[in-house]
DNA sequence: ACCTGAACACCGTTCAAGT
DNA sequence: ACCTGAACACCGTTCAAGT
């Protein structure tokens, strides 16, 4: 059995798991837009048109990338704790799921209900916002929001570059806090404070840590409002 | 004098904001994957390159349409108000500017401090985060925070989708509304439930406002747990 | 100064074959 | 069933000219 380039034939079996996992690996070292099908067909040793034979088009290609993020979220056992507890925890997951591959996060914006994970995940969430007397119509925007307030976080965490190669990315993150130390510090004096943190992040814990901390504390917020005041604004 | 199609020139001089403009108004009716630089200079009858003598390359493009959005947003006089309320009303004029084209405003995400708007923006949201009393890292984090999740609240509003096309996309909406509402009624209770808001929008008003508030309150949360206890885990 | 024209190295995707 | 090969209609961007 010859192969294209006429040597032994060192390919794995195509499917859509392989396909998906090479597509991440390439984000991972070189942004999400290097994902390409042609590409990912070089990579695994097949002609251009052979992933399309586990893929509709590069569409379902992306949303098996998410679907795979997504499937990485271990959901906790319910037990009895409070729903923002719970919820913190669901959060949580979440995050460490997404910060496994930062440069494909930003794929899961527009997909979690077009995966089955994403559905679970979901499904949770507003469970629990049912569970904390919202109505149904607020349980799915405050939903949402929570879920793609948590994946702006990760996609947008200082001391990320769409290029992770990392001489590339120094010399961009240089670059950029250059650019912000150079401002008037008359006129944007927080800004220019605020450089250092505004390109990288010291400590990516407590930057996640807060950053659900300020969606649950919004969600606690809005619904303190709701048995505040029978005849809200909201 | 002759154009690319022999007839009379009825171009108008090609500068940035011509050009933005019209990126704009594609992405309005097409989505913001219909904006390519041939299809720009196609459209103001120039050859493909001319668009180069505006702009260094498509992310400068892209920077410019940032731009033209972000200028939009009105920011209100400073007055006598609580930190709380003058939040709130720079971030209702970001939403408002953000609405008017929501097919672009996922290019904001990152490009907040690449513009000169975007940097007077966030200078005055820091302003107001130090005013609370945060320090400067957390200024940083809670204003991109919340910038970014408004910008979200935009681009995943309920019945948004990639080509604003009326018919397309009430086929679209449609569908995606038939698969979550096909869903088990037993293992995902709450999103066939909340299937219709999650697919359109009945108030927008409401939705951007619940979405504000949530941003607000999550901010006042964390920061009064600043002021109870010296010692926080953040 | 501003635009053109041809070319290069890519894309996603179709169709018809091959084995 | 799974992959190949050639082709189509696109991309962004280069370089060297034109006026």
């Amino acid at each position: 059995m010859k192969t294209l380039n006429g040597q032994a034939d060192c390919r794995i079996p195509l499917n859509r798991d392989v396909i998906v996992s090479r597509a991440i690996a390439i984000a991972d070292t070189e942004g999400v837009g290097a994902i390409t099908i042609r590409r990912l067909a070089q990579e695994l040793n097949v002609t251009a048109m052979a992933p399309y034979r586990h893929f509709l088009d590069k569409e379902d290609l992306l949303n098996g990338i998410a679907e795979k993020l997504l499937a990485n979220v271990n959901l906790p056992e319910t037990a009895p704790r409070t729903w923002d507890q719970d919820l913190a925890l669901v959060f949580d997951q979440l995050v460490a799921a997404l910060r496994q591959h930062p440069s494909v996060a930003e794929l899961v914006l527009t997909r979690v209900l077009l995966t089955v994970s994403g559905l679970t995940l979901a499904e949770r969430v507003f469970q629990l916002l049912t569970d904390a007397g919202f109505e149904i119509e607020r349980v799915g925007q405050i939903g949402g929001y929570a879920l793609n307030s948590l994946v702006a976080l990760v996609t947008t965490r200082p001391g990320t570059v769409a290029n992770p190669n990392p001489e590339i990315r120094d010399a961009i993150l240089r670059k950029k806090r250059a650019s912000l130390t150079s401002l008037s510090p008359r006129e944007y004096p927080n800004i220019v404070a605020a450089a250092d943190t505004l390109v990288s992040c010291t400590d990516d814990d407590a930057y996640y840590a807060l950053g659900v901390k300020l969606v649950i504390e919004g969600i606690k917020g809005v619904r303190s409002d709701l048995s505040d005041q029978t005849d809200s604004i909201l």
